[in-house]
DNA sequence: GGATGCGGTGCTCAGATGAGCGCCGCGCTC
DNA sequence: GAGCGCGGCGCTCATCTGAGCACCGCATCC
């Protein structure tokens, strides 16, 4: 008896009513003058069409970012910025390349002549240098000593002054390796000059750039140039990341290590104080280093690629 | 210098707000506070969200209705219901199959009790007929004659009280052929107290439903069935098409002939004073005389399908 | 150095909108 | 036939929203 729950006449209306409201963007009221109904009518069959299935509203990114891991990284971990890159590639080179980019781009969208930027070494932020378009004149301090890979072009000084170059603003950079082989002699090249002076701007930063090593072979730059001493004592210390030679549990607690008192390298405490530090984490495998990173509360900012979002995120 | 038009964290920022407005239905005000921008910021990124195709919002129906085609025909002819059924068939059985079903659920969803229906005899009205479920106690009123055709199993006298029955109201219906052979024969014939007694009820009619014939061979079942003569004096006259025994020409205007004081069916008069006649036309050449039954003001509700909808507006 | 224009921001105020409520008609039950 | 429950409708009123405007900072240009 009763005729099915919308007739097809009632499916026109309501596309119609759709239409003009979503598409068209007239008001309920101008509609329900339009079609002879009340304000309320129209506002009813709207509710429908939403209902229904009639009206579909996506929101989508082409631009190769996904904004829906974007968003949920950030609320997730409370990021003051989180980017999402949308790539279903997992060559590691490409991923870089890919989460570069985008931070260079997060880069020139959030620096303004008032910040001071600080950079760590890291294949990806190197990556993002090379991507990095013109900034308004920033300095740039550098934060790390220089570790000489023999596949990398720019060593932690070539990026700083890179990115000053392009920003046209002091680089604050020194000639120093990442880690020495006693305390002591790391200590006396901190008091150097050169590198007491861009360590001196340290506070002074408000934005840094670094990126996520995990401590396993062939994930993390400081491992791989380490000791294997070292190596099974951080090991044993339950060291799961680094960013930028601060070492972090699993759980983002920091662990003093004795090597870190051998690096050219800014401190936790250090770190802490700036207000955003971005890190940029890529390759699946490195899921837990990136945990540790966004648990430790260092991180304000992240960049990096759907694989490795949707691990951190389904844990 | 120009940070690209808008960087990835706005993009990621914008993609929140509009989920959380579009999807969530969340108001602006509280959006604003909640990201803490104001309501302003939050429409103005929600009007980027918009334009820039961030935020896409189709209405599209699965159920086989072209809805927007529907809208369109409507609108174009003033009708009160227009249907287009969604097809990309062009078998003519199986377009008569879905257009009647169609009508069928429009029937279905307009009829009241308080209605009188009146039925023509067409191959679609019958395959309306067959996929009727019941109405509400409609009276039902034969509109034509019987014209008996080798592979129709309907008469227009079946699908009356085929139609009564699923309805539960009373059929007025009456045994008499389409056409005769003499004027005066057809008049003796309305005289009948069984056909009179139908055709009084037709100042009452509210809805009608019949079908549209084009007036060239195999469009058309009178055409069909008439004369040679018939045939050739009707196109002599102009004759386009037929809706229940009225001729129409092309542009819609009622043309007089002598076949029509041969036939047992409603006059134009009496069709015009009938609140709503929905026409059921499909097969892609039909497509000039749907375009004059349109045309004519004596058409209220048309259900077609895709192609010949197309057909009908692009002209 | 001051005038000018432009993009981005948030204000006002009128008009649009949503939540909740009561009314009405219908079908069902007893 | 009276009572009941339900769904659809439109009202009120508080809130939300949009159009237009004024303001600010910045860059540009005489």
């Amino acid at each position: 008896m009763a005729p099915q729950d919308t007739g097809p006449a009632q499916v026109v209306l309501t596309a119609s009513v759709a239409r003009r409201y979503y598409l068209d963007g007239r008001s309920k009221v101008e509609i329900a003058d339009e079609f002879g109904l009340s304000r309320f009518k129209v506002a009813r069959l709207l509710d429908a069409a939403r209902a229904s299935g009639l009206v579909r509203i996506e929101i989508r990114h082409d631009g190769g970012i996904d904004v829906d891991l974007s968003a949920r990284l950030r609320d997730a971990f409370g990021l003051q910025h989180a980017i999402v890159v949308d790539t279903p590639d997992d060559d590691l080179v490409s991923l870089r390349e890919h989460v570069g980019r985008a931070a260079a781009g997060l880069l020139a969208e959030i620096i303004t002549p008032q910040d001071v930027l600080g950079l760590a070494w890291a294949r990806a932020v190197s990556a993002m240098a090379r991507a990095l378009r013109p900034l308004p004149g920033t300095p740039v301090v550098q934060l790390t000593g220089a570790l000489s890979l023999p596949d990398g072009p720019d060593t932690s000084v070539d990026v700083v002054r890179d990115v000053a170059a392009a920003s046209g603003g002091v680089a604050h950079c020194f000639y120093a390796p990442l880690t020495v082989s006693d305390a002591a002699t790391a200590r006396a090249l901190r008091q150097q000059p050169e590198v007491a002076r861009a360590f001196g701007q340290v506070p002074s930063v408000t934005r840094a750039v670094a990126g996520v090593g995990l401590w396993e072979p062939g994930q993390s730059t400081i491992h791989d140039a380490a000791s294997e001493a070292d190596r099974r004592a951080l090991r044993e210390l339950g060291v799961c990341a680094d960013i930028s030679g601060v070492f972090l549990s699993a759980d983002g607690e920091p662990v003093p290590t004795e090597l870190a008192e051998r690096m050219i390298t800014i401190s936790v405490e250090e770190m802490r104080s700036i207000p955003e530090v971005v890190v940029l984490p890529y390759g699946i495998r490195k899921a837990p280093a990136a945990r540790a990173a966004l648990r430790s509360g260092l991180v304000g900012g992240i960049v990096t690629h759907t694989a490795l979002a949707r691990a951190v995120l389904d844990t």
